[in-house]
RNA sequence: GGAGGGGUCGCAUAGUGGUCUAGUGCGCCCGCCUGCUAAGCGGGUUCCGGGGUAACUCGGUCGAGGGUUCAAAUCCCUCCCCCUCCGCCA
């Protein structure tokens, strides 16, 4: 979330972003609450003030008569206090409420524009394969190497469930190990994290309250199933301070997640593009303001580093203002190129949230012990995500006779070099 | 799941209704003393918010939230977490 200081001094700021973002946000409520916040508050500080100095003193009286004569009185102040507090509660609640709902503000060099056709290509990475055939999408590929079984998955747990199996099964092990271990080579520390957290946590990252109805939840305890890793970097360190000289801390870590996708019902049916539950190898960055632009990019070439690796043809977008999520001041999505659906799957998402998660999820540091406490900046990218960098890998690969070749970087994990088909 | 014990200002502890403005020790910071170091002496050391140009000042904060009271670390209620033992278990 925004600071109220923030939104008091830049009202024009904050308003226009929203505007740019295609959202809304309740703005003026939230000044009117602010003023009327502190005016209540002011009151009864000075009603507590008053009664604590009173208290003490029939603490220490040994004059009877007197001493009655003020706990009437402050039975009465009492009674004032009680009544401010409920107003003042009910409108910081209001005001909590409203400030959740504001977005973050939008970097300068973020593309003006109403939806993803306002995205900005900044770049295309390799050439996009030449057949001599027509390349077949992944699902069929799938069953030429009798390695995904969509119907399986439907019958145990309904639609967008599949399994797979043998050498593909192995393919997104191999892709998991391999990730990790390239994340780790560049100074990541690997994590293995809760995939179920509980709503506070959930509100923390922003995911809560406006993203309910795409999470899981257990229907009997405070859990929800984990939608992507990052929720869970987030709230590594909430309500933590950082002591001085540990930034940037830089993560990474692989767990599944699940989505209900109901935003996306009917969209991507085909083949295994959009499940209720894939895996994913999350990057995540805690570092100092000054640092976080600069971190951006280096988690953008960490993630583009990966299909550049496996010899996969991808591009690079600047989401615009109209697409960017709702914690992010800048994002930067990655696509690799699928032939055989003859289409760009988006892979990777690596967005800089400034501020905004760690003040939400109230976690600070400090330069040096005696410092003032300040908020760190925080950053996220997919590093990347299966199963789609697994269809990518499987339409690239593909040959004539159904049968995969394995990437040479993938062929120390898998042992073999091409997937036959059967 | 059952029984018990805990959660206090970085750490360790004291504190069963009002001199608690939360004490003491350790650690840390500043100063004094001092060939050097150590010891010693003095002071400081949670976090959040309001007001103020500022010095400063006010309020809250003893796991969380409610309640009783003029007054709560302390009494009552609900919840969370940790530890020990038993049971169950990958």
């Amino acid at each position: 979330m925004l600071s109220l200081q923030y939104i008091r001094e830049n009202v024009d700021r904050v308003k226009r972003d929203v505007l740019l973002r295609n959202a809304t946000a309740p703005i003026d409520r939230i000044l009117q609450l602010d003023e009327e916040r502190r005016e209540v508050l002011q009151q009864v500080e000075a009603l507590r003030a008053r009664r604590n100095a009173a208290s003490k003193a029939i603490g220490a009286s040994k004059d009877a008569a007197g001493r009655d004569e003020r706990i009437a009185e402050m039975r009465v102040v009492g009674d004032e206090i009680n009544q401010l507090d409920a107003r003042l509660k009910g409108v910081e609640t209001e005001l909590q409420a409203k400030l959740y709902e504001v977005p973050n503000i939008l970097d300068p060099s973020v593309p003006r524009g109403p939806d993803e056709t306002s995205n900005e290509v900044v770049a295309v990475v390799g050439s996009i394969p030449e057949f001599s055939f027509a390349p077949r999408p992944h699902w069929e590929l799938g069953e030429l190497v009798n390695g995904l079984d969509i119907e399986r998955g439907a019958k145990m747990s309904g639609s967008r469930f599949y399994t797979l199996r043998g050498p593909l099964a192995k393919l997104q092990r191999a892709l998991i190990q391999f990730m990790l271990d390239e994340h780790s080579k560049a100074g990541f520390t690997e994590s293995y994290l809760p995939y179920m957290l509980s709503e506070a946590s959930l509100y923390a990252a922003g995911q809560l309250p406006k993203f309910r109805d795409n999470l899981y939840r257990d229907a009997e305890e405070d859990y929800f199933f984990i939608p992507t890793a990052e929720v869970a970097f987030v709230n590594l360190y909430r309500d933590e301070i950082i002591p001085p000289g540990q930034l940037p801390m830089r993560f990474v870590g692989h767990t599944p997640c699940f989505r209900r996708e109901k935003m996306s019902a009917g969209r991507d049916v085909r083949g295994i593009k959009r499940g209720h539950q894939f895996e994913k190898v999350e990057m995540f960055v805690y570092c100092e303001p000054e640092q976080s632009g600069e971190e951006l990019e280096a988690l953008l070439v960490r993630a583009c580093s990966i299909p550049e690796k496996l010899g996969l043809p991808y591009r690079v977008l600047a989401l615009c203002s109209g697409d960017i999520g709702f914690n992010s001041t800048k994002t930067f999505d990655l696509e690799i190129w699928a032939p055989g659906q003859g289409e760009w799957l988006e892979v990777s998402s690596a967005s800089n949230c400034l501020d905004f998660q760690a003040r939400r999820a109230n976690i600070r540091y400090r330069t040096a012990a005696d410092a003032p406490t300040a908020y760190p900046h925080m950053l996220n990218a997919s590093g990347l995500a299966l199963p789609r960098t697994v269809i990518a890998v499987m339409e690239n690969y593909q040959r004539e006779d159904g049968s995969i070749g394995v990437p040479e970087a993938l062929q120390p994990y898998m042992g073999i070099d091409v997937i036959p088909a059967v």
